[in-house]
DNA sequence: CCGTCATACGACAAGCAGTCGTACGAGTCA
DNA sequence: TGACTCGTACGACTGCTTGTCGTATGACGG
């Protein structure tokens, strides 16, 4: 698995870096834990530092107070969770999920739309031969 | 989440009991314990215990020795899994996963073209009016 | 020199996954 | 009936991961 799995305290954290890139720790404490005193401080490094060995936040330390961001965008991660748990459960096909997804009806409308057209974009620009 | 997340060997049993309905314990740990002893004769009735609790299999306590059965299929099964991924890192959209897996050629033409299918055809029997 | 802010990191509690040992019930056979 | 076997039920231990905190340490400004 090129992207590991992310627990809930690192997503959170994820999701922050994801809105705006360019945080330095002392922002992601004040927006993870609010009305909390100054303990967190290391808490919140650990989660960096974690999550910079996974590979998934970067940090620059030109500045006294690192600048972390993430390397790894949300949709890429979110589509490699998905790549992995296709390939644990239907040996990488999509098409099952796909298709009990919309027995269940857990798909609108709306998005069949959405996917078709972008299934037919990826169908017309990956012929280019 | 209406079917919880299972760990690896509690997969294990499932992919056992999603190929054959109705395996007894001792099958199982066969098949899961291939060389061993009987020392794990505990192991997978606690496996089977919590997959129980969990709702993902069930047990016909007629005869002596019960018959576990899978009751989430694997589809079933993939299909939460997918849904609340989804729910937790796009706001429940398939949208931007789709699309990142084709932008990074991780859908092959072949599934490309199968889900287009699928979803012409949900689209097609979605309107009844 | 000292307080403040930062990072680095060791250590701990809780939760869960996996494992095993043991207790216990039902059937069988001498 | 007593011993043996095969089954389930379940308490409890280990190991790993996650979340947490405390503390050591370095840089900077008064």
């Amino acid at each position: 698995m090129s992207i590991p799995s992310l627990a809930n305290a690192e997503l959170a954290v994820m999701e922050l870096l994801w809105e705006v890139k360019g945080l330095t720790a002392r922002d992601l404490r004040e927006q993870l834990y609010p009305g909390s005193a100054k303990a967190q401080h290391g808490t919140v490094q650990r989660l960096l530092q974690r999550l910079e060995s996974k590979g998934c936040v970067g940090r620059d330390r030109s500045g006294s107070a690192h600048l972390f961001k993430a390397l790894v965008g949300r949709e890429a991660y979110a589509a490699s969770q998905l790549e992995s748990l296709a390939s644990k459960l239907t040996g990488g096909s999509l098409s099952p999920l796909i298709t009990q997804l919309l027995q269940d009806q857990k798909i609108s409308d709306a998005e069949i739309m959405s996917l078709r057209s972008i299934l037919n974009e990826a169908l017309r620009s990956g012929h280019p031969s």
